[in-house]
DNA sequence: ACCAAAAAGTGACCGCGGTCAATTAAAATT
DNA sequence: AATTTTAATTGACCGCGGTCACTTTTTGGT
């Protein structure tokens, strides 16, 4: 068995998504073509896909990369101890996952994996995001009514609606930090 | 002034709209092909588009009338005593939205609206199911430290993550139904 | 009834994601 | 070293959403 992957192969992986981020960082995410990424990259358009399923396999890759950077600090953080922390410790994820609208669509559409098989990047990125929270919780419960792992998953569907309105002209008067505050507080230390 | 619109268009509407719907039917939301209605209905394809912005515009149109009838349904229900009875009353239109993996898509993309103006059918629907979870919270408060207006956010948030978890292999242990009951539980009647 | 202006409709064309039979390069076998 | 087998790459091609200069139909004014 050994090496059934060329290094040809990793050299032309690492060419694309090369190619891919510098195209981004000029234009955007939303404004990626395929065909401008294999010409920079210098390949065939052929073998993206043979590298990559489809478009967003790629998308997948790099914002799922984009956030696991941004868990790998919000880790590192101790655990709040007051929903306000919170909001503020998931802030700058939350920044970037409304970095565009585009961006946002495509998380959501990732966010869960139909099979078992095809768990993504973004979808582990989720799964770990309530581990996080979860442990968070457990540090330091907020409420004991419900189990720490119910309450990362109000935390995600919080967090998930906090963007969705900033996006939504019916209810762009309050900012995602403004509005996870809300949320949270509600939801983790409810008063009655 | 007097009528800018022909009759002429309006029945080039209802046939355009007549054909998508027979091509749902017999294919679903996601197989549709702006071609095949253009066909059916005997249209150019510039016609199509001179009806409709894009391929989305029809869907949030026609995915936008699906949710508005179960909307109906809704409203004409006793406001729900319980979390309970609150999850059965809801479950219908969660069915619904929950069909197809890319009919919940469309549904994401247009929950909420840019721009004022761009306001489009689903992202009314939004606006009309918070005002009515709102008015039955008013009627029979079942925590009181909150708005009736947060309160449906949060069953709006909720009923979405319901949804998602349940296209994710993740989370599929669970039917919608039975996650949306315990979510809603836990926000509308919090033990602690 | 006639004609100019406005509205509606047409279809060839384009952009871009994605496919696949053919080609080339690398590894395994003799 | 020559040959077979397997992996990687290529680019012409397709499908389908969307555009636009042009034609046809309707309308309102005379």
């Amino acid at each position: 068995m050994a090496k059934a992957v060329q290094q040809r192969t990793l050299k032309t992986r690492t060419k694309l998504l090369d190619a891919a981020t510098a195209v981004i960082a000029e234009g955007g995410y939303e404004a990626l073509r395929v065909e401008d990424v294999v010409k920079r990259a210098g390949v065939a358009k052929g073998t993206f896909f043979a590298h990559f399923k489809d478009k967003d396999a790629l998308m997948d890759h790099l914002i799922g990369k984009e956030i696991d950077r941004h868990l790998d600090q919000i880790a590192a953080l101790p655990a709040p101890r007051t929903s306000a922390e919170m909001t503020d410790a998931l802030m700058p994820l939350a920044a970037f996952m409304s970095c565009e609208r585009y961006v946002f669509d495509v998380i959501l559409r990732h966010s869960g994996a139909a099979a078992q098989r095809e768990i993504g990047p973004i979808a582990m990125t989720f799964g770990r995001h309530e581990q996080v929270v979860t442990d968070w919780l457990a540090q330091r419960p907020f409420r004991t009514d419900i189990s720490a792992q119910l309450q990362a998953e109000g935390v995600q569907a919080f967090a998930i609606q906090a963007i969705s309105l900033m996006f939504c002209s019916l209810h762009n008067s309050l900012s995602i930090r403004e509005r996870l505050q809300v949320y949270l507080a509600a939801w983790l230390t409810p008063q009655s």
